[in-house]
RNA sequence: GCCCCGGUAGCUCAGCUGGAUAGAGCGGCCGCCUCCUAAGCGGCAGGUCGCAGGUUCGAAUCCUGCCCGGGGCACCA
């Protein structure tokens, strides 16, 4: 509709054009958008406020002119000039029975563009080290990508989605050791834990696993394990030295082989547990993406050498550099270390132009706000590459934080001390954290209120949309029961009935669905929907109160049915963009 | 010091990429079930859009400076 509007301006502009009432090089950039007061229309139109100044004529006159040579429409009832000059255009009521009819039609496709209609977008999201399990911050990330990959589908962008699995280097390495000596622990040795090692319950259980698979073959005693190693931070030494010392020791001891079934066996558990987790919550990826298969098919040094042939790599203290500082970036950056092994963000480089290769679009990232820093550096590796940075989108997720009781729950990753996804999903259902995760702007610190997401009451949000679905159900559960049947062939000849305010409202909210995904989309901003689906619920509350649906009049009643049963169908749709469920009785 | 996000009603936040009289939920107060689910609805109260300049027909929205809160600035991953 609004672009259709916005052709109707064109053609009134050309018009005038034509005739010298306007000089012909006019080329303004004009806005129709909804207006916020049903006073004003539907749509409203700037143009004549933006010609007023070039041209030195006044406003309103100018917007007298253009609405005279507006072309008919079906879809518009009338155009009228109001404030400084707007140009308020009324839809018909034609327009809000197609609008009916296309929900009733189309289903759960209503509001989607067909994919392929606009460009292929990757999306990376979540992609937390497999070094422990999920806590509500990756939660965040999750939900919000996964609402924004159906979002960015529904608005007809092919839509890839990865997650990055970092199994390789010396995180995973910690992760390896910690099962290890816990193992060790089963087998009834007494081994001092590290330090820096991880130290949560969840690590035993993998050691059990690994116990289950490998008996006591990885068994080896205290003495053997400890001798000689450079004191723990607890002993006045270094723990990033006693803990890579431990790494040797346990690749010594175990051998390769022996180190590596440990390590793989740690990897493939808590993959599988962030797998499964993310499943339950709705989250799915196309692509698991490992970083070592990168390292291991050279594409690290592809993307190196690609660098390097470019100019923009140099030696210095015997590492190699990147001269990110003079693409945008505030400091160099090292991508291979002084002791021959690649950084972290060579892989990042090598993995950014695999991407771009993969997708003739754009590569969307999703971080936690605590990762901003990589910004500039990915935009400069990207120019370095040779690839147009606009092609990376990059999204800031904020943290979340738990209020329990009004109180901020407290949580440090280090000591193990924190609450996993899986445990809010256990206490708030799936359902309301969804939504609470997404009912937030992305870049927005976001509060979350654990009694609230609980509740059963109509201070609920999630209850307060879900039930508006359950409520239009149970409408045409009942109908059934009074032995009547649904006829949308008369609700649409007899949608003009439907003059009260409510309707009207209604109406013009579900007309504004399929624009609200196209420019939530492009804001990357899930968060619209979350909102529109409450004040959609709140009119159709508000309806529901005011009005019987089932009434006698075989017109009026069918008429209804079409709206009360579109907006269900809206709410249905919405809620699945979000990850939210639409059960039909509560 | 530099960089990112934020500052809008008592609280939590929207504000559709610059539009018309700034909105919702919660909390507070007053009402509404012989009727399709009261997990609902109606009403009242509540505002210096952090502060100061600037840009223009028009600013909560864009620019600059300052104040406050959160986060980040590795040859870690």
């Amino acid at each position: 509709m609004r672009a259709h509007i916005t052709e109707m301006v064109h053609q009134a502009l050309g018009y005038l054009k034509r005739d010298g009432e306007l000089p012909s090089d006019l080329d303004p950039v004009l806005t129709v958008e909804h207006t916020r007061d049903p006073a004003h229309g539907d749509y409203a139109c700037n143009i004549a406020m933006v010609l007023a100044r070039p041209l030195k004529r006044k406003p309103r006159e100018l917007a007298e002119l253009i609405v005279r040579r507006l072309p008919e429409s079906r879809r518009v009832a009338r155009v009228e000039v109001a404030g400084p000059g707007f140009l308020n255009f009324h839809a018909s009521p034609h327009h809000l029975r197609m609008v009916v009819r296309e929900i009733l039609d189309e289903g759960q496709r209503f509001g989607q563009q067909p994919v392929g209609s606009r460009p292929p977008v990757l999306l990376e999201y979540v992609s937390a080290n497999p070094t422990g399990p999920l806590h509500v911050g990756h939660g965040r990330g999750a939900a919000y990508g996964a609402s924004l990959a159906s979002l960015l589908e529904a608005a007809g962008h092919p839509v890839q989605r990865e997650y990055y699995v970092n199994d390789f280097g010396r995180q995973m390495d910690i992760l390896a050791v910690s099962v290890w000596l816990r193992y060790l622990e089963l087998c009834g040795e007494t081994v001092r834990f590290p330090d820096n090692g991880y130290r949560g319950e969840y690590i035993i259980e993998i050691a059990r696993a690994v116990r289950a698979r490998h008996g006591d073959d990885m068994r080896h005693g205290r003495v053997a394990v400890e001798e000689d190693l450079p004191a723990d931070g607890e002993h006045g030494g270094d723990q990033e030295q006693h803990i890579d010392a431990l790494i040797d020791r346990a690749r010594q001891l175990l051998g390769e082989q022996g180190y590596q079934a440990c390590f793989a066996a740690a990897l493939d558990i808590m993959v599988e547990d962030i797998r499964t987790d993310l499943a339950e919550f709705g989250v799915e990826f196309d692509r698991w993406f490992s970083e070592r298969q990168l390292t291991e098919s050279g594409r690290i040094e592809a993307a190196l050498k690609r660098l390097d042939s470019a100019g923009w790599l140099y030696r210095k203290d015997g590492a190699l550099w990147f001269k990110a500082t003079e693409l945008g970036d505030d400091k160099d950056r090292v991508v291979v270390r002084e002791n021959g092994r690649s950084t972290y963000f060579a892989s990042d480089l090598a993995y950014l132009l695999d991407k771009l290769d993969r997708c003739s679009g754009t590569s969307l990232y999703i971080f936690g706000a605590d990762h901003h820093g990589y910004v500039p550096r990915l935009k400069a590796a990207a120019r370095g590459l040779g690839e147009d940075p606009d092609r990376l989108d990059f999204q800031l997720v904020q943290f979340a934080v738990l209020y329990r009781g009004g109180e901020k729950v407290q949580m440090s990753t280090r000591s193990g001390q924190f609450i996993t996804l899986r445990e809010l999903r256990e206490e708030v259902g799936n359902d309301a954290a969804r939504y609470f995760y997404v009912m937030r702007s992305h870049e927005q610190h976001l509060d979350f209120d654990l009694d609230l997401a609980k509740s059963r009451a109509n201070e609920n949000p999630v209850y307060y949309i879900q039930y508006a679905h359950a409520r239009i159900h149970s409408v045409f559960r009942q109908l059934e029961e009074r032995g009547l049947r649904h006829n949308q062939a008369i609700g649409e000849a007899a949608l003009g009935l439907l003059e009260s305010e409510h309707e009207q409202s209604l109406l013009r909210e579900l007309a504004r669905y399929p624009e609200l995904i196209e420019s939530a989309a492009d804001a990357r901003a899930p968060h619209r929907i979350a909102h529109y689906l409450h004040s959609l619920a709140a009119q159709f509350h508000a309806y529901y109160n005011a009005s019987v649906f089932l009434v006698d009049d075989d017109d009026l009643r069918n008429a209804r049915l079409n709206l009360v049963g579109a907006v269900g169908q809206v709410l249905a749709n919405g809620l699945t963009l979000i990850g939210v469920g639409a059960p039909e009785k509560m």
